[in-house]
RNA sequence: GGCAAGUUACCCAAGUGGCCAAAGGGAUCUGACUGUAAAUCAGCCGUCUUAGACUUCGUGAGUUCGAAUCUCGCACUUGCCA
């Protein structure tokens, strides 16, 4: 699962002149503080950056996924990575849009924090001269006192300005409002970025662009607190091209964290791409240069119903993710499943391996079919079981099922096992014991 | 602290005593068409063994034959005043 053996394939296209072209190319800036200084200060010897991931789940997503390939990006370019887990600002929480959010406890913030370094750790390099360093915030926020904190940080911030940050006003303006909580959130991100600055002279720091009013928040306080001009790089939102939010499956969020999506599930959600969104998706989740992009690019044009590209998308960034061998299974699963349909034909062993990729169960040979969809997860209730039935979208072995009250009695492959499938592509395994 | 408005299913949002499991839109899901795309059209969309029953409309009491709808308390949110 390490993701060390590819650590060691990445890099930079060359045909670029630099990293900041190559990212303008990738389509990862979506706004800056000044490009031409950026630009030259990327260009030049190695300088140190940063880019905070808040612990608010038990693991990262796709999302997170965009600033970490980033980090790699302008590691591979000879930079130094600051890989900063909030410990302190996940305590806090930053504004959503939408609502208040509700805290977690201290300790599950600590737990959540632990496998975040795991996950970040993952994705850059930790050896040679300019190895990655894993920084917690909690580290130097913790120790402040109260009075510390309004004194010599509070006084930098005007509160005009900290109501004019998107994040802020757009809660100011809806029905939620904001908690004094949620407002400081900003002060300690900025705080984060002088600290980072003032310890391991980081000038950079990256985030989403949804984030451009904290990582400004940095570069302001580092100006006013250290007269230094420090710089940011929000990276653009990703979209679906149909206007759905990206990263969601079966309107689930994809996780980084095998346990909570499956490598099998990983793949699944990559090679499902949208043809309209597949080029931007390599571009800024692979590190296939330029040229092998733009033939892939044709390939959707002239032949998309090969979706080379999808299979390219789904390979890269699966195996960026999981390695090679999980997304080895995960491809020989799919092809066993979505062959032609004879699963009668494929030895147990191979079947087995497949299921085990997919969500399972283990039940008794008289278990109902409409059970087995509600015990492998593809439903949620016996209710919508028998409503997917009656809809005819719901197989055993490829065959569809239309008896409610139907048994796996009989119905089972060799070695006891069965393929239970809702819709057209949404599987599962059973195991009969 | 005072005054006012609000809290409805995943999200937005109607409903203001029985015809309400609760309009409409979005999202998810299923089917047709396809390339394990997109778009389009159709269907489903609280739980339970259908008919039917059961549990829901912030929360706790109450009025009533009957409440999401009326009364009172509580919590939270928003606005104005202090």
């Amino acid at each position: 699962m390490p993701a060390t053996e590819a650590l060691s394939t990445q890099r930079n296209d060359e045909s670029f002149d630099n990293v900041w072209d190559e990212i303008v190319w990738r389509g990862l800036v979506h706004v800056s503080t000044d490009e031409a200084e950026l630009k030259a200060i990327l260009s030049g010897p190695a300088v140190t950056y940063y880019c905070g991931f808040d612990p608010t789940a038990p693991s990262l997503h796709l999302g997170n996924l965009v600033q970490l390939l980033l980090m790699r990006r302008f590691q591979l370019a000879g930079h130094r990575p600051l890989g900063l887990v909030g410990g302190s600002t996940g305590l806090i929480g930053d504004p959503r849009p939408t609502a208040e959010r509700t805290l977690q406890s201290p300790d599950t913030v600590r737990e959540w924090v632990g496998y975040l370094e795991a996950q970040v750790s993952k994705f850059l390099s930790f050896d040679g001269d300019n190895a990655a360093r894993l920084v917690n915030n909690l580290d130097w926020t913790a120790p402040l006192s109260a009075i510390d904190f309004l004194r010599d940080i509070g006084k930098f911030f005007r509160v005009g300005t900290m109501l004019k940050k998107d994040a802020v006003s757009a809660r100011l303006n809806s029905e939620a409002g904001i908690s004094y909580t949620e407002f400081s959130y900003q002060i300690l991100q900025g705080m984060d970025f002088l600290e980072l600055y003032r310890s391991y002279d980081c000038v950079l720091q990256t985030g989403g662009s949804d984030q451009w009013g904290n990582l400004t928040s940095g570069t302001d306080l580092i100006r006013k607190a250290e007269g230094a001009t420090a710089h940011a790089i929000g990276t653009p939102l990703i979209t679906n091209s149909d206007g759905t939010k990206f990263g969601k499956s079966e309107g689930n969020a994809v996780w980084l964290d095998p346990a909570l999506t499956s490598p099998y599930a990983f793949y699944q959600f990559w090679l499902n791409t949208d043809d309209a969104d597949v080029i931007q998706r390599l571009k800024i989740f692979t590190f296939l240069d330029r040229s092998e992009i733009e033939r892939l690019a044709e390939a959707v044009a002239s032949e998309p119903f090969r979706r080379e590209a999808q299979r390219a998308l789904a390979l890269e960034v699966t195996t960026l993710v999981h390695g090679v061998d999980a997304t080895r299974a995960a491809i020989d699963a799919a092809a066993a499943l979505f062959g032609q349909g004879d699963l009668a034909g494929l030895d147990a062993d191979t079947l087995e391996a497949a299921l085990r990729e997919l969500p399972n169960t283990t039940t008794r040979a008289e278990t109902t079919v409409i059970q087995l969809l509600v015990d492998t997860g593809l439903t949620t209730s016996l209710g919508e079981s028998r409503r997917a039935l009656d809809q005819g979208g719901v197989y055993l072995n490829n065959e569809k099922v239309t008896d409610a009250s139907a048994a796996l009695t009989g119905n089972t492959l060799p070695g006891g096992m069965a393929v239970l499938r809702r819709g057209k592509k949404t599987l599962a395994g059973v195991f009969v014991e």
